[in-house]
This record gives C-alpha cells, structure tokens and sequence, in this order.
DNA sequence: ATTATCTATAGATCTATAGATAATGC
DNA sequence: ATTATCTATAGATCTATAGATAATGC
C-alpha cells in the first residue's frame, strides 16, 4: 500500500530530466528489439540503438531481469487501461469480446510480450500481477454465462488460454498476424453458446499466393533484423 | 526428378557408419535445443550436447542456415506420414479434425518447429515445400463445406492458420502446452456448421491455482537451459 | 586410401564494471 | 555538489577454420 513497501527492483523514476528520457529510450528499444530477437536480446545493441552507451543501461538495470521485470510492469499498466473499457461493455458478452480482441490485438501488435511474459514466470514464480483485472474477467464470464451467451463448459482461464494463443499469430510472421481478427472470430464463434448465431467473420481467407506470400516472407525490417546489427 | 538435380545444400547421406550417427545426433540435439533457446541457440552447445567436436557440426552443416533446412525438411517427412491417416478418415469433417489434431499435437509436442519454419521463411522465400499436402487437405475442406459439416466461410487457409495457432501453444510454456486438446475443441467447434451439435470439451479447464502454477513456472529442464550450459 | 573427427585457435561479439568526464538541480 | 553518462577494457562465449589425428570401407 505504501510506498516505502517496494521491491528492491523497482527503483524511483530518476531524478535528472536526461536520465528519464534515456531510461524511456532504453525501454523503447529493448521492447523493439526483444519483439524480433527474443528476450535474450544482446544489451550492446539495446543501448547503440538507443544511442547510450552500455553503462547507462546498466546503471538503469542492472541484469537484464530488471530490464525484463520493467518491460512486464510497462505492459501490465497498459492492460490495467483496458479494464474500464471491458466493464463499460452493455451485455456480459460484449464485455467479454471486447476483452478478447482487446487483450489479442495487444498481443499482436507488440510480439515481445509473450516472451516476457515466459521469463517473467521463471523470474517470480506464483506472482499474481493483475488480481483485480482476472476478478472482472471471473465476474464478466460467470455473468454472461447466466445471461446464456457464452458457452457452460468453459471457464476464464480457458477464455485466457485463448486470447494469448490467438496474440501469439503475432509472433509468427506477418502472415498470420495480420489474419487475427478472423481467427479471434472463430473462435469467439466456439466459445458462443450452440443456439445463439454466428457472427460474419471479418476480412477474407488468404488466398493460395497470399499465403505463401506472407507465410513464406517476413518484412524488410525483419529480415535485416536477422542479418545482425548494422556497422557503424 | 533426377538425382542429380539437387540443390547444393543437400549433401546426401554420408557414407560412413560414424559419421551417419553423428550427423543424427546433431540433428536431435538441434531441434531439442532450438526448442528451447530459438533458431539462434549455440552450435557449440548443440555439439557439445551432441558429444561431437564443433567441427563435425560444421562439416555437415556448414552455415546455420544448412542445419536448419535439414530440420525442416526432417519435419516436412513427418508431415507427409499424417497425410495417409487423413485420407483414410469416413469423413470429410473427420479429416480435417485429424489433420487440425495430428498437426497441433506434432507442433505442441516439438516446440523448435515454429522458430525453424519462421526462419525458412527468410532463406526460400516462395519455396512451396508441401504442394500435394496442401492439395490434399483443400480438396477435404472443399468436400466437409459441401457435406455441410463445415461452416461455408473459411477456408483451408484459414484452418493452416488456426492449428498453427494452437500449436504455438507448446511454446508458451507447460501451461498452455497441457491444454492444446481443449482449445483445439473449442476452434473446432467455432468452424464446424452452425446447425451441427457442439462436442463436449476433452479435459477441465485450468483452476485458479493451477492456472498460476502452470503459467508462472516452468519445467525444471527449461529453467537449466535457461540459465546455461552446463559446465563440464 | 579415403573419409571423417578432433584439438587448437583467430577474430568477433557479448556481458559487466572501473574510472574519467559531462550535465543537471538546488 | 550531486547525479548520470561515456570510454575503455577484462573475461567469457561464440562462429568458423586450419592442421594433425583417428576410424572406416574397399
């Protein structure tokens, strides 16, 4: 509750303005960079490209945990945000779709955070980040279905299993990450009750040569991104 | 058609006994530690593990790039022994829930494979390496729609996409990896025909505790790999 | 005799830190 | 005066290869 009660990682903002704006920096980049590399990421090039030497990135966190424990909190905020809007939902359904491509489209627009998520477990096993937000979930689920929209044998953290799975066709090529609202309607479409109809999928099915096209090629960036660091 | 027209990368089968086992092993433990630490895992660890000198490694593969073909191409065999069971189903609908099951379980249970055909991806850009395979299983989506047991809007693309999906579960840790069956259900229950009875769902979902257990931890081996190579 | 393996090593890159130098806040 | 940054560097690890040594196939 108070903020003397803090973990030893999670040092006070720094007090210099410079300081702030290199730390802000530092976690832009380690967020980019661990979104092409994984979350073993080279901290040499987390610093160049954020055009600080190594000492400083030290100084901020001083093993790449910290880094790694800040970039979870960083996200953990950004969900925190979701929230209002999942309780603001006019049926228990909606609210659990709107928490679904919430949470998937979050996934997949920022694919270093299945990788943190994975550390973060081996960092604090049995932590339970985000208590409140699983308790609307539990609530939002258990409502809807009573109301007979969502399907009985199913629970939230299957519904979670779910999203994560679907945000994780971010982190397979831009093929399929571009394919996820289709695929999060189908499997909104399982998760229905049997007597309630369908819903029209968005977009379109790849069609043969789209999907070689973007299964079998990655983006420009990607692909320099797996060459190695540019020289100087 | 001919022998003789293979690609450079292809060496065939080495002729000595010895060096046939070795060139296995290498394989085994690539894949096994590629599963682990992604496509850019160590090729002295993986000779290390292999109980070969680093030059045996180099000798049968000698880029990163030839070792991770070889893999691929391992797993394109394995794929093309489902395809028999899949033909052999009563019907269309049933085929494609041995294809869906067969090709998630055979991505849940080798977790290596995403990375490998993420990284294949950039070197055959437009290589269409299963083209009879995929033939195989539009005819099956063609039929299982005109059967009316699968929904009319997707197609097989978006059923590749799917399995892929949950088949990154084996990704994600333990956690999600134990669940597979489940999710795959509740997909297949959001493609299958509106008017057509939903399956009772194999498993139980995840409780409270055992969400967190699973998510939040990993197995003992990948906390080792995590923290490094073993010193002799 | 041929084919393959191993040891040793060069060069590159990474993590992590010490010590000198620069920028901010009071 | 304090706080933070940078350069330089030690030690570890990785990729890739050369040259010496061992194992198989004919």
């Amino acid at each position: 509750m108070t903020s003397s009660a803090r973990a030893p990682q999670d040092r006070p903002q720094p007090r210099r303005r410079d300081a702030r704006q290199n730390r802000e920096r530092l976690l832009t980049e380690a967020r980019a960079l661990i979104a092409v590399n994984g979350v073993d990421a080279s901290l040499e090039e987390i610093a160049r490209r954020a055009e600080v030497g190594v000492a400083t990135l030290y100084r901020n966190f001083p093993t790449r945990d910290d880094l790694v424990r800040a970039l979870y909190e960083l996200a953990l905020a950004e969900l925190a945000a979701v929230q209002d809007e999942i309780t603001a939902a006019d049926t228990a359904w909606d609210g659990v779709v709107i928490y679904a491509e919430r949470v998937a489209e979050w996934l997949v627009a920022d694919p270093s955070l299945p990788p943190i998520v994975k550390r973060m477990s081996s960092l604090d096993p049995g932590a339970r980040p985000a208590t409140d937000f699983e308790s609307v979930i539990a609530a939002l689920v258990a409502q809807a279905k009573k109301d007979g929209a969502l399907r009985a044998d199913v629970d939230a953290a299957d519904i979670a299993v779910l999203v994560t799975m679907v945000g994780s066709l971010g982190g397979l090529g831009n093929g399929y990450a571009g394919q996820w609202r289709r695929q999060l309607s189908i499997v909104l479409d399982g998760l229905r009750a049997a007597d309630k109809p369908r819903t029209k999928l968005p977009g379109r099915p790849l069609k043969g040569k789209e999907f070689q096209a973007t299964v079998y090629g990655l983006t420009r960036r990607a692909k320099r991104a797996a060459r190695g660091p540019a020289k100087s």
